[in-house]
DNA sequence: GTGAGCCACAACGATCGGTTGGGCACGCCT
DNA sequence: AGGCGTGCCCAACCGATCGTTGTGGCTCAC
């Protein structure tokens, strides 16, 4: 199906004339029929009902122009999620299903005429996210570097917010039944983190992590997906996980697992977004305000040593 | 741009390799190849990375794909709108902006999983309604016929809701400021409803209404539109009408209008649904459903003779 | 090194999409 | 009633496109 025939379909049907439509879109007259008579041939259905002085929807092309109107206001909206020079707000995360995609989602969820395009860079570095910034190919990533000597001139990182962390349970392990638990109580607990790249920001937030409080964390080890990262927790009685509070990552459904949160301090893990000093692309200042607008961990927080109080 | 293309690359882009994107969709790859091809040269933009194992999306191609896999779902549903034998759930209103249009609105925002098409029969005799749905061009059909005898025997019609009606008046109207208006209260105003064809449900309905209450309803004379209609009510101190209070005709914002709500009795039009009475298509049950929960009018009510009391 | 797997390029036939030109049906106006 | 304008369809033509087969380049695994 033709794009351009749907587009000839929705202004013949709101103009009432194959001409007029043609006229508008720069074509004949008999190029507009031919694409109506291909639709119809496709769609084995006649649309319009032509009389003498124009065109009229039939019942079947009625109830098919809403959908070409979609269509082409959808294929509208995707030219222009790409076009080089004024593309829609695009933002790097680091999965689709991390915490920064979800709060991207409640915000497009409330604010639905937005044009935003997630996106995940394919790196581990988050100097590759700095580049992508630079280079302009994302408007903003939610990354952190810790270090803030690499960024460039004009790219600035700002505090988005704190993820708080939450303990991920099986049903036998002990802790399974406790309602919230302080992070001194996981200190004879064995908690496994797996997929943490060496010299990531967030080897260096366990890292951190562990000296502050005396944690016994594995973070090292290959990823092996989080369907067997699931089973491992489902079955044992002593293995443990830290997941963002707004993660859907790890979901505890489909495995009787329990997310007990973490208090006393609050575990903050907390997330930045890169984004150019000058001229940022317009739609992110919603989603700035957004950010801002988010509830905040109340009570004691414990953060890295990177993350300045906000 | 190519529906076809835009499948192609949903699936290449799933899959992570032409060549099974080729197998799926029943092509060779170099089909595939040069699909992508196209979409890449009309977009301006690389939306595959080539590598030695398959390809992968760029970001361009990331904040692609959810558009795309828009499209292509739309695409479906437009295909099964008009699709011969199963189709989508199809409804004839008397128009786009009527009571009925709103009430059938209000069950798709609360089930928009349904695939449901409004459509509008270009005829003001309902027995074109009645044959459409004999026909099964449409599924079912507001409308009403005064006299039952003219259904054939495998079409039956049902009491839908009650339309209450409402006076639409100017601001320089003498009941402009009414909260409220009983009926006998309009008599020695001049109303006016253009636009009804005689013998039409709805000149039967006026027809009784000024019997019944002694008014003064003008509904002769063609319709020249609802601007025209709305601009004369705005200028003038002497000349109401009447509209259903859920309708969307005539709506008054722009022109400064007043609706007054009619009670003791509530002057209610009766709207019925027309649809088969053997093998309705299965969507019908819900908005049936949804036409009982409706609320009804309180108090006394008023209905044309034809009507039961439901 | 060699083979397997994958994508891109080239050439070719079939089809499609557009244009021009002509014809038909209907309504309007004289 | 008979031209005349308007709107759509059909026919012919031509260039572009689509899909196929065949081939080559590239990388990775063994």
């Amino acid at each position: 199906m033709d794009t351009e025939a749907l587009r000839s379909f929705v202004r013949a049907a709101e103009l009432g004339q194959f001409q007029h439509a043609a006229d508008e879109l720069g074509v004949t007259q008999q190029a507009v029929s031919k694409r109506i008579a291909a639709l119809e041939r496709e769609l084995q259905v006649r649309l319009f009902t032509r009389t003498p002085r124009g065109v009229e929807p039939t019942l079947d092309g009625q109830a098919f122009l809403p959908h070409a109107r979609s269509i082409v206001a959808s294929v509208e909206r995707a030219v222009t999620a790409v076009r080089p020079g004024s593309r829609a707000l695009r933002i790097d995360v680091l999965g689709l299903r991390s915490a920064q995609a979800v709060v991207l989602h409640d915000y497009w969820r409330s604010h639905p005429e937005v044009d935003l395009d997630v996106v995940t860079l394919r790196a581990d570095d988050p100097r590759v996210a700095v580049a992508a910034v630079e280079a302009g190919d994302v408007d903003a990533s939610f990354r952190t570097v810790t270090d803030p000597a690499v960024l460039p001139p004009d790219v600035c990182m700002m505090h988005a917010f704190d993820s708080p962390l939450e303990l991920l349970v099986g049903p036998g392990h002990p802790l399974a039944s406790a309602r919230e638990l302080r992070p001194s109580q996981l200190r004879k607990h064995r908690i496994w983190v797996p997929g943490i790249a060496a010299g990531s920001e967030w080897a260096e937030f366990y890292d951190q992590l562990v000296t502050h409080f005396d944690l016994r964390i594995d973070a090292a080890g290959p990823h092996f997906g989080d369907e067997v990262l699931l089973d491992a927790l489902a079955d044992s009685s002593d293995v443990a996980t830290l997941v963002g509070a707004r993660d859907r990552y790890l979901w505890p459904e489909d495995h009787d697992l329990r997310r007990i949160p973490l208090v006393n301090p609050t575990l903050a893990y907390p997330l930045s977004l890169i984004l150019p000093r000058t001229n940022p692309h317009p739609g992110l200042r919603g989603i700035i305000t957004h950010l801002g607008n988010l509830p905040r961990p109340h009570g004691a927080v414990w953060r890295p040593s990177w993350s300045a109080t906000p």
